[in-house]
RNA sequence: GGGCGAAUAGCUCAGUUGGUUAGAGCGCCUGCCUUACACGCAGGAUGUCGGGGGUUCGAGUCCCUCUUCGCCCACCA
């Protein structure tokens, strides 16, 4: 297929990201480019990523500007490389942060879930999402992501609903969910429990209150204990001791008195204390802590409930009589407060101590997490854990970067059993059901009418699961299981997962085990984990809405485009490094992005106005005999860059079912990949053989054709290889450039691959003169305008340029092809000759020197370059004797690789002619 | 408390298995509106690669140690 793009090949002076965008994308959306390619071969391997769901209701934020542009950046690349390429994309349900934020809505209007109802609350959350959510979805069109909308997920629909539930029954009916009564962290804002994960540490600021319990039966003697929750005090039901603690020895079996409360506890030993801590003596206190719940349990100790799921001192249960009526009601820090200073006034405060100390808060309203006993849905996770531990282990899943894989395997080892149950509303309603009458009790796939057993009226268990146990499903449930699609045949196992290391654990890990235990072949979900960093401000700190630090991924795309905010984002990013964005100042911060794309515009402008809106020919119609030395050397060149962009963007999978050691780490260095591909068409290809080609095209005839051809080549691969960072002008671009085509649109062209030239260095050459000229004229301070002769001295025997040519050449002929370019460049009318007479200005180069003699150089001037002169002969003299002394060196001559000896002594001649030449220089400056 | 990572140019960072004179972007200095590009071109300056010790013919790169940051995990009340 052929797509003659002919017309207006010339581009506006400048480029409108916005109009062009929005445009391109229309038409790529409309194409159907984004959907997995239908005509590819049959053994065209699959490539496929799932995207993290952002929540439903989120606005794009920076955060996920960077996350999709990575997987979109891999996606392109892969799209153009051949494979079946599929990015599913979604949005999660986001059980907390969603009702959270209907929760607030309704606190306007003066309301609580609770006056709706649960079926009017859940109503009402629907109609939000349906009106506010997947906003998401549409904004990251603008950034570019070709992800395949026609496959959009989320969590909550029918089938993910479906696959949520199934998990749920697989795992009770493997007797892997069991219901438990224990302490979790329980969240008195959001009214629900949270898993491990979901409360999160923070360091704080606190007191360390150290109480006395007088001591029964001895009076004046008293117990003190160190807390830092008193208002706890009401519920402890012992206090405890290290058993070899002989501090304590005798009071063990004995009783005290809790202050104020008046009831008596036992004084019990567990090896739990720690001795050193505090006074070694610990209050317990079983419904308020996980650990003194162990310890509750181990010794059958009465567990009083002290603090209501408001987070509300009272006698809550099995705990009359332990609440003085002055704290009732009380929440739960002002109680804390009052009964310290209480306590204080009562005399059993012996002292308080400043104590840093580490509190879990909730993760999605960071509010302070208050242990509570509550009967919650576990997950024995060891068995799931075990395989997917496995999985990274022997390397059929790699984390990169290397060292989160060390993180995962720890955190695998020493798993938790997963609380999975939310007392929210919004959520998957836990598929259990319950008969009252005949205490039957079954997890089900469809909703039962009626008891099995005795056909009485049946009840669902009234909790949600946790907004992760939708998302753990996701590559599955994304791609149509528990059904057998199409999907799932097609494109499971997925293979690069792309995310921020903060839900390693949240997310990747449990998608790794579910993916292991449902999928029937027990295949891990993807061989790849991606973990990039965060974005930061120019300070360092996260950008959050609070600090107002924040960069809106749309302003930027508004002001500069989405080509700008991707290219600055992916090549400033090393892998897993956090990546820096000034916010106060988005000029600065997306300089790189913007300053680039600008300069890819403008050598399109260039591209053409020069070569014209006539057909270019391949390069395969061009007799290589007519290729000139700039030629080669940029076919060269372009050989080079896709070999390391290859290189840098590593193996798109795995060869066997796991990776090799040596490919484990390799891989995916995109910024490595972005950098290569600058390189090549800004500093080759535009800086030097753009230059080269002007006047040779301008010429016309046969050679300007080859320049034609040769320039239109290297653009036009170039542009595939930077299409994956910035797709939007590279496609805009390549649509007009009049090369023959085998696609509609750049992004789905094929993927660059070398031809497999020689290196060609003749040009290199070229280009040390043409700078030693362009620094002499600068160290002469001489203006543009100012024509000066200069002379290019070369030695026969010494020149690679003329030692390649087999014929014996004049120096005049040998670099004809490049005077034009030495005169363009150096805007100096040069002469090229056989000799000099020694005086002048001169630069030493390699093989080669370049004088510029000049008459009228001032005498302070050349006094300079005199002394520079020396300076370089002094400092290099230093390093030729290092080098020598190297070289003299027997361990190094037998035991350095030979090529590396060999160069270091070609190196060492080349010094010492420098030198000598430099020595020269300074002399006939006469300084 | 356990584990991991980082420290390289004014700033943000690259520097694969040790091997030319340590690089890029942004910033800075000098000169240029050279008909693709001033979001540009050309020329330049700047680093005892955190300190100390070691291994080696050779260390930014490997080992030890110290210092300073950061991250993850954890049941110090």
């Amino acid at each position: 297929m052929t797509s003659p793009l002919p017309a207006s090949p010339e581009l506006p002076a400048t480029y409108d990201a916005t109009a062009t965008e929005r445009a391109l994308y229309g038409r790529w959306e409309a194409a159907g480019v984004f959907l997995p390619a239908g005509h590819l071969p049959a053994h065209a391997p699959s490539f496929t990523v799932v995207m993290p769901p952002p929540n439903v209701t989120a606005m794009l934020h920076i955060g996920h500007g960077l996350n999709n542009t990575v997987q979109d950046v891999i996606v392109r690349w892969r799209r153009m490389s051949g494979d079946r390429t599929l990015w599913v994309p979604g949005t999660d349900h986001a059980g907390i942060a969603t009702q959270n934020v209907v929760e607030k809505l309704l606190a306007k209007e003066g309301k609580t879930r609770f006056d709706l109802g649960r079926d009017a609350f859940v109503e009402r959350v629907k109609a939000f999402v349906a009106e506010t959510g997947g906003v998401i979805l549409q904004q990251l069109r603008a950034i570019g992501a070709s992800a395949d909308w026609s496959r959009a997920a989320y969590t909550f629909d029918e089938q993910r609903s479906r696959a949520v539930r199934e998990a749920f029954v697989r795992l009770y009916e493997d007797g892997l969910i069991y219901r438990g009564h224990r302490v979790i962290h329980w969240c008195p804002r959001c009214l629900t429990s949270l898993s491990d994960e979901e409360a999160e540490f923070h360091e704080t600021n606190g007191q360390l209150w150290q109480v006395a319990y007088p001591v029964v039966g001895q009076p004046g003697r008293s117990l003190v204990i160190a807390t830092t929750r008193p208002e706890t005090i009401f519920a402890d039901t012992a206090i405890a001791v290290h058993p070899e603690d002989e501090r304590y020895a005798d009071l063990v079996g004995q009783r005290v008195t809790i202050p104020i409360v008046g009831i008596e506890i036992p004084v019990i030993a567990d090896a739990y204390v720690d001795r050193a801590f505090g006074t070694g003596a610990l209050k317990i206190t079983p419904a308020h802590d996980a650990n003194d719940f162990e310890v509750g349990k181990r010794h059958a100790l009465a567990m009083p409930v002290v603090i209501d799921e408001t987070g509300t001192v009272r006698e809550v249960a099995d705990a009359a009589g332990r609440v003085p009526d002055a704290y009732r009601g009380l929440d739960r820090f002002a109680a804390r407060k009052q009964f310290a200073a209480a306590l204080d006034a009562a005399g059993h405060l012996v002292k308080v101590e400043q104590h840093r100390n580490s509190v879990r808060r909730c993760y999605r309203c960071d509010t302070v997490v208050e242990p509570r006993l509550s009967d919650q849905w576990f997950v024995t996770m060891a068995p799931l854990a075990a395989p997917a531990l496995q999985a990274v282990r022997d390397g059929r899943v790699r984390v990169l970067p290397e060292r989160w894989e060390a993180v995962y395997v720890n955190w695998m080892e020493n798993i938790r059993d997963w609380n999975i149950s939310r007392q929210l509303w919004w959520g998957h309603r836990i598929p259990v059901f319950y008969c009252d009458a005949c205490a039957w009790r079954a997890a089900l796939r469809d909703d039962p009418t009626a008891c099995p057993q005795c056909h009485g009226t049946v009840r669902q268990d009234e909790d949600v699961l946790d907004t992760w146990a939708s998302s753990w499903l996701w590559p599955l449930s994304t791609l149509g299981w528990p059904g057998d699609s199409a999907d799932l045949r097609a494109f499971y196992p997925t293979d690069v997962l792309v995310t921020a290391p903060e839900i390693l654990f949240f997310w990747v890990a449990r998608m790794i085990m579910s993916g292991m235990y449902f999928d029937p072949a027990h295949r891990p979900p993807f061989h790849t984990v991606y973990l990039h960093g965060t974005v930061r401000d120019a300070q360092g700190r996260k950008m959050s809405k609070s600090l107002g630090n924040g960069i809106d991924p749309l302003d930027v795309v508004a002001r500069y485009g989405a080509d700008a905010l991707r290219w600055t984002v992916i090549s400033g990013m090393g892998l897993g490094v956090d990546v820096l964005l000034d916010h106060t100042d988005l000029d600065k911060a997306f300089a790189p992005g913007r300053n680039f794309a600008t300069k890819l515009w403008n050598i399109g402008r260039f591209l053409l106005t020069s070569v014209g809106d006539r057909a270019v020919p391949p390069l395969a119609s061009v007799d290589p005999t007519l290729l000139t030395r700039a030629d080669e050397w940029i076919l060269a060149r372009l050989d080079v860059t896709i070999d390391e962009c290859d290189a840098a963007l590593g193996r798109a999978r795995p060869a066997v079912a796991a990776w090799p050691e040596d490919e484990r780490n390799a891989g995916l260095r995109l910024n490595e990949f972005a950098e290569t591909a600058r390189r090549f068409v800004w500093n080759e290809l535009a800086d030097w053989y753009v230059e080269a080609a002007k006047a040779r095209i301008a010429a016309g005839g046969a050679d300007g054709e080859v320049a034609r051809v040769v320039l239109a080549h290297a653009f036009d691969r170039a542009l595939r290889l930077l299409h994956p960072i910035m797709p939007f002008i590279t496609e805009e671009v390549w649509q007009r450039l009049p090369v023959e085509k085998s696609s509609d649109f750049l992004a789905r062209a094929s993927w660059p691959v070398r031809a497999g030239r020689a290196a060609a260095t003749e040009f290199d050459v070229v280009v040390s003169a043409v700078d030693a000229i362009r620094s002499l004229r600068s160290a002469a301070g001489l203006s543009s305008g100012q024509k000066v002769n200069a002379s290019v001295v070369l030695s026969e025997a010494k020149d690679p340029l003329l030692a390649s040519r087999s014929a014996p050449l004049d120096t005049r002929a040998v670099l004809h092809e490049e005077r034009a370019l030495i005169n363009a460049l150096a805007r100096a009318e040069v002469t090229i000759a056989d000799g000099h007479d020694g005086s002048g200005l001169s630069q030493v180069c390699t093989g080669f020197d370049v004088y510029l003699p000049l008459d009228n150089i001032a005498p302070e001037i050349r006094a300079r370059e005199a002394d520079k002169a020396r300076k370089e002969a002094e400092a290099l003299a230093k390093q030729l004797a290092a080098l020598s002394a190297r070289l003299k060196n027997e361990g190094f001559v037998s035991r350095a690789k030979p090529d590396v000896v060999e160069a270091e002594r070609q190196k060492e001649r080349e010094w010492t002619e420098k030198i000598a030449r430099l020595a020269e220089k300074a002399a006939a400056l006469g300084g």
